[in-house]
DNA sequence: TATGAATGAGTATTCATTCAT
DNA sequence: CATGAATGAATACTCATTCAT
């Protein structure tokens, strides 16, 4: 689990740090189209230093989106440690899409994540938040974590498209709904 | 009502219509980002050609997602015909997640179809499968076209994320019965 | 002297000398980059009838520059008969700027004219100018009619060049007092 | 009056006075419509590595423009101090057509310089061989800079279309006895 | 014979990536 | 290690010219 990675000189993380971000938030802003040179002016490096930390375009792509990943699964942790089984994981669809607002698809690219662990860290937690929920009695018994990350994987691509806060609210609320213990159907 | 286009040339025609058929075929499959070129060269033209019928790779793209929207327009409409109310319109859901299969999301840039009266006519036709459902008390009465358009273009995303069609299958069941008039909820 | 070249159709001449017409406004106003086609739309024909009469761009324009050669001669010519010897060289030249000013340079590509017999038509008319000029002792006895032909060039160059009209004029009158004949000088 | 720009590096300072160098013989022995790619390959670069110094084409042309400017104001200059009033300016015109022989009209596009200081410089240069030539008496008071530098443009117009030295030998007298002070004529 | 559709070589420019300084 | 210069394949689009209708 944890390999000896020979610690990274203090310019070095900070630079790579930064280049994160500042990809992070071009990107996000922008497009993927943006060149890569256009990323390392804006953090002050030189491209070959970019190149240096990520060798290749996709893989500083994949590395932003690893950190997202990570940061929501964090944010997850967070609900569903603070709020009851069945809101914490309505509540954490409403969060990334909420933060999606401004991603221009970067994290439905969530698709390929590479070899990294973080796919598996991200469905660990939201598993979790699925787990409870299904226990609870909030959510249908048949849905499975897949079945989740779909669903936001949807609710982002909806919420980029239409531009419109009333009808990202229904449609979430049409999700959220369709997702409950349908008691009334089952009888 | 008819303007007076002077017919075109047979043979142009053909081209258009083969320029078209391949560039859907070819973008869906493999993404828009081949180039103008090889769709050029598929059809078996040459690059002007291409061009000559449509002025830019964007207004080809154009043309494409404005021909799709309205080859579905047409399968809604003929299911509003068929199929019971609340029926057509679930049917309808399904039958564009499915024909989306293979779009590597050319369809959800529905989103801007420039100028021509496309989309228009596709709201429209979707206006018709809401209005009657929510009639029928099948959906939501609270529901707007946008709202479902939006779902659908929701539906296309996860469907492109998640190729197994289990999920695929279960999502669109929550979004069917969350769609669903909720009359257990209301009182 | 006169091939029998079969007399054109009366439509087909009369296409020839609108493209010739809309050729020449169109490459004088916009320069010698605007398209063939472009020019070919305007006179109302399509392309392939601009080919038939012009086999190339640089036919067409060879055309044109004959053409404006021929015109330019034939006012050579009247002013010959109705000014004094010296006179008609020097409003000659005038003229000959005057009416190169919304030229694009079309015409110091008098360069080559191709082999058409216009060159010779015109270097005709211009030295009976001269040497009539110079028998009238208006003009130094040493230039020569090609020299004369060179300044023509020169000077719609300088005029294409300043907008200016007072600097044209004081230039125009540099060159003219420069072709005097300069008696003070020779002694 | 120093602006610090940090030095270029070495090499990237040799490749742009290379590419200047190559681009300035190329476009004046074949014209401006070489290819830049050409332009490239002659100097031994790739295309990037011309368009990292000039970042169009016109700006390439404008810095060879510019570079020529330079350099014949620094010969007027030159001139300026070794030889006579009038002299100096009679020999700087007949420097000017000699080296423009081989300029495929590259210096008539002296036209528009772009917004670098050259056009200044020249033009101030010129004045001064100008205005001392006026005091001297050798040339005639109510001549401008600027028309000197019309008569410039067109002496170079004049030398490229007729490739006849001996023309171009009595063309340029003929400008200079116009240009000289006319005081025979003014009594 | 006129038309205008098709051709396809050609061109400026971009940008991910490598490498000399 | 960082820098930023160099690379060069790739790409959208143009236009003189040919040819089917």
């Amino acid at each position: 689990m944890f390999v000896a990675e020979k610690p990274m000189r203090a310019d070095a993380a900070r630079n790579r740090a930064r280049l994160l971000e500042v990809a992070y938030e071009t990107f996000a802003a922008e497009g993927i189209s943006v060149p890569v040179d256009e990323i390392a002016r804006r953090a002050g490096v030189g491209p070959g230093t970019l190149y240096r930390h990520f060798p290749t375009k996709e893989a500083l792509f994949q590395a932003i989106v690893a950190h997202r990943l990570d940061q929501m699964a964090e944010q997850g942790r967070e609900l569903s440690q603070t709020a009851a089984p069945g809101e914490a994981l309505f509540r954490f669809i409403g969060r990334v899409v909420e933060e999606g607002s401004s991603d221009q698809g970067l994290v439905e690219a969530m698709a390929d994540t590479g070899p990294t662990g973080v796919e598996e860290r991200f469905i660990a937690m939201l598993g979790e938040l699925v787990e409870r929920a299904k226990q609870a009695g909030q959510i249908r018994a048949d849905v499975t974590v897949r079945d989740v990350k779909t669903l936001l994987v949807g609710c982002q691509a909806m919420q980029r498209y239409s531009k419109d806060p009333e009808t990202t609210e229904r449609v979430l609320d049409v999700v959220r709904s369709g997702l409950a213990a349908t008691s009334a159907r089952d009888h």
